[in-house]
DNA sequence: AGCACGCCGACT
DNA sequence: GTCGGCGTGCTC
């Protein structure tokens, strides 16, 4: 029996297991996730490693195999069941044990300091330039570039000068002992303020609320964990719930972990959790620098926090006691990583919760098709919460069929519904926000005139314009060549949908020449702050009309909007790929959440050029069964999640042959080990088929049983590991993904 | 990363 | 020959 240690992560040649002896006295205390001492290399010197898993057999010439020293007990319990959940990712998601450590153990202090150090001159200029004559002369090549390169700019940053420099650590040690240089590592501190504001605002719950409340206490506290998921209709008072959840949970000494969509982590969010749970809340955030991620990460290790909230990342705060997770808005695409490990945070979230007897909370008013069929498969428990606090009434819903509007000669963007509510809320001194819907625009083509869109006949997922004048398939690589009039009604008016933002600004203010308009987009966002500041200003009743994309449907009550307008509704609808009518779905439900949240009512227009999609019907109805019924049949017959599950295999390499020998080999040997029950689809050419010339190929697994597409691919793994044709190129997988290639 | 090893030019 | 600089390769 030997253990396969992890020693370092922090550098790639270490980006491997290596076995040692477990010595008798240890076999008992030693599991997955133990930090152990070892010795390593040929000086002996001593290190510490984690336990990632053992093995029976050695890999290893026997007689070289060293044991494991001691155990470090003290830490051991929070991150060793971390340790533990980073083995579960990688054998769910793919990639190295590495990879997985890295997302899930927060970077210690010292490691950090590493990466951020730099080379600093010790001597003067005098001093320097007679150091530097002398190196020239004693032929010290490398030292006089690096010293020559410091007297240039006395202060560089460490990796960047040994890259550019091409020198060696052991140059760099060798001019700090002469002290030429000093190797600096420096960290600012900056402790995020904390206002506690306690205040205990009596809060009466709706009837389904406390009703939610009392389930999850009654299993919570009779010892029954498991994942729920609140489908709450926007404005049903899920936050509340999922407090009163947390308060549980606290109560019994146990910590929460509270997901939140970056885009929705809002300051009014972030203070009612303060409100209520006052400094034993952090938050963490993108914005944050790595230190001070590693401070809250210690604060909750060492029992100073209650509740972390923060985006999928926070799902590895390193808490003693874990009770709940709660995951809002779990539909979400954010909380899928795009980096190895590609890992779900909803699907990864509950493996910790399963480790350590916790519970899982979703929450959306558009679920994810997997979470809602997982409910109807009796793995999770669902919680409807149907009616709105303060029994607001759900907003109006109209659809303008835009092919008409085309007959009727009106060729604007605007239908003359919409047009007409507009003016109306300018005389009403109401608000307007008008949406455009650019989510996963893959350059689709389809007619003005009848709405007739080119699809692939072996997927069902629109084919994508290309400059070469082809129309693709990203699925299974089917192409034909771009039309020229439409082959359902024989209209001229085909093409690609462009319109971007700016234009549709522009259109608005001729055609309102006295409204006051926002636009909001990645141009006017770009600058920090700048949605929060744009957000802020449409809030204060400084512009009548805000434009923008689906940025603007998350977060935030504009009490003074009373009128949503989308335009092109149909734009998600044939992105090309299989999630598009759910995305629809699930934007039009929010943009039309966005209207009416204040005391007078709300309107929404919808702008389609295919009324009849049930995407479109279903959304307008704000009818979430019916729209998941269709769906529902949707996925099964087509073979996609959630009914079977799907694998993408994304190869990467310089060499395009050989990329394409490689891709065509790995499909041969998918379809020889998955028989029957494995169909291999493609390669194909994805979206972006070429990132800084490295080629990019894809192939897509379907699978009825996700078992097994992972089993497929630990066979792919080591495939790929033994074959060295292989060697050159980058291979990642992507379990059900989220994002087309 | 950190350490030993071995190659190679420079100097006694 | 020997010494020290500097790149290379290995670490269970």
């Amino acid at each position: 029996m030997y253990a396969d240690v992890i020693v370092d992560i922090t550098h790639e040649k270490l980006d491997k297991v290596f076995q040692y002896r477990i010595p008798d006295t240890l076999k008992d205390r030693l599991c997955i996730g133990s930090e152990v001492i070892v010795s390593f290399g040929k000086s002996d010197r001593k290190i510490r490693g984690y336990v990632v898993g053992f093995s029976e057999k050695p890999d290893y010439a026997p007689e070289k195999i060293k044991p494991i020293l001691e155990i470090d007990e003290k830490g051991m319990a929070i991150e060793s069941r971390l340790v533990r959940l980073a083995a579960w990712m990688k054998e769910a998601y793919g990639g190295t044990m590495i990879q997985a450590l890295k997302t899930v153990l927060p970077i210690k202090k010292k490691e950090q300091e590493r990466t951020k150090r730099t080379l600093r001159l010790c001597l003067t200029e005098q001093e320097g330039k007679e150091r530097l004559e002398r190196y020239l002369e004693k032929n010290q090549k490398a030292r006089a570039r690096v010293l020559a390169a410091l007297l240039d700019s006395p202060e560089m940053d460490y990796s960047l000068a040994v890259k550019k420099l091409h020198v060696t650590a052991s140059v760099v040690r060798a001019l700090e002992d002469q002290g030429v240089l000093k190797v600096a590592s420096e960290r600012e501190y900056r402790n995020p303020k904390i206002q506690k504001r306690e205040q205990n605002v009596p809060i009466r719950y709706t009837q389904e609320q406390q009703q939610a409340i009392e389930q999850f206490q009654r299993d919570y506290l009779a010892g029954d964990y498991g994942a729920y998921l609140i489908h709450g209709v926007t404005g049903s008072g899920k936050t509340e719930v999922y407090m009163e959840m947390i308060r549980t949970v606290a109560a019994e000494g146990r910590q929460a972990i509270v997901l939140i969509p970056e885009i929705a982590l809002t300051w009014q969010t972030v203070m009612r959790f303060y409100q209520i749970f006052g400094a034993r809340v952090s938050v963490m955030h993108s914005r944050m620098s790595a230190g001070e991620r590693y401070d809250q990460m210690q604060r909750a290790a060492n029992g100073e926090l209650d509740v972390m909230i923060g985006p999928r990342s926070a799902l590895f705060t390193p808490f003693p006691n874990l009770g709940l997770i709660v995951i809002d808005e779990e539909h979400e695409n954010s909380y899928k990583s795009e980096q190895v490990p590609r890992y779900h945070a909803r699907e990864t979230a509950i493996a910790r919760a399963e480790m350590e007897h916790a519970s899982v909370v979703l929450g959306s008013a558009t679920p994810s098709m997997e979470s809602y069929y997982r409910c109807q498969m009796r793995e999770y428990r669902l919680i409807e919460l149907k009616e709105r606090v303060g029994n607001r009434p759900l907003p109006t819903v109209h659809t303008t069929d835009m092919r008409e509007e085309l007959a009727h000669g009106n060729r604007s963007i605007f239908s003359d519904l919409l047009r007409e509510k507009i003016r109306d809320r300018l005389e009403k001194g109401q608000q307007t926000m008008l949406f455009i819907n650019r989510r996963g625009y893959a350059g689709f083509v389809s007619c003005r005139s009848c709405g007739y869109v080119v699809k692939c006949p072996h997927c069902d997922v629109s084919l994508s314009a290309h400059r070469n004048g082809k129309l693709i398939c990203h699925y299974c690589g089917y192409e034909e060549p771009m039309i020229k009039v439409c082959p359902s009604c024989g209209s001229r008016h085909v093409g690609g949908f462009k319109a971007g933002t700016q234009q549709i600004e522009d259109l608005v203010k001729r055609e309102f020449p006295e409204a006051r308009v926002l636009r909001m987009d990645m141009d006017t966002t770009k600058n920090k702050d700048g949605h929060e500041r744009i957000l802020s200003a449409f809030a204060d009743g400084e512009a009548d009309i805000l434009v923008g994309t689906q940025m603007i449907v998350k977060g935030h009550d504009f009490p003074a909007v009373t009128l949503v307008g989308v335009l092109a509704a149909d734009m998600s609808l044939y992105s090309s790929d299989y999630r598009s009518g759910e995305r629809t779905f699930q934007l039009l439900v929010q943009a039309a959440g966005r209207a009416g949240r204040g005391s007078a009512p709300g309107e929404v227009v919808i702008q389609t050029y295919d009324p009849e999609h049930y995407s479109i019907k279903t959304a307008a109805k704000q009818d979430y069964q019916a729209f998941y019924r269709e769906e529902l049949e949707f996925r099964d017959r087509m073979g996609y999640p959630p009914v079977e599950n799907m694998l993408a295999v994304l190869m990467m390499g310089e060499d395009e042959n050989h990329l394409n020998t490689a891709a065509e080999y790995l499909k041969a040997y998918a379809e020889r080990i998955g028989g029957d029950y494995l169909e291999v689809i493609g390669p194909a050419v994805p979206y972006v088929g070429k990132v800084s010339d490295i080629y990019r190929k894809i192939l897509y697994l379907k699978c009825p049983k996700y078992g097994m597409l992972i089993r497929v691919k630990n066979q792919l793994e080591r495939y790929i590991k033994v074959n060295s044709g292989f060697q050159t190129l980058r291979i990642q997988f992507d379990f059900n993904p989220m994002n087309i290639f």
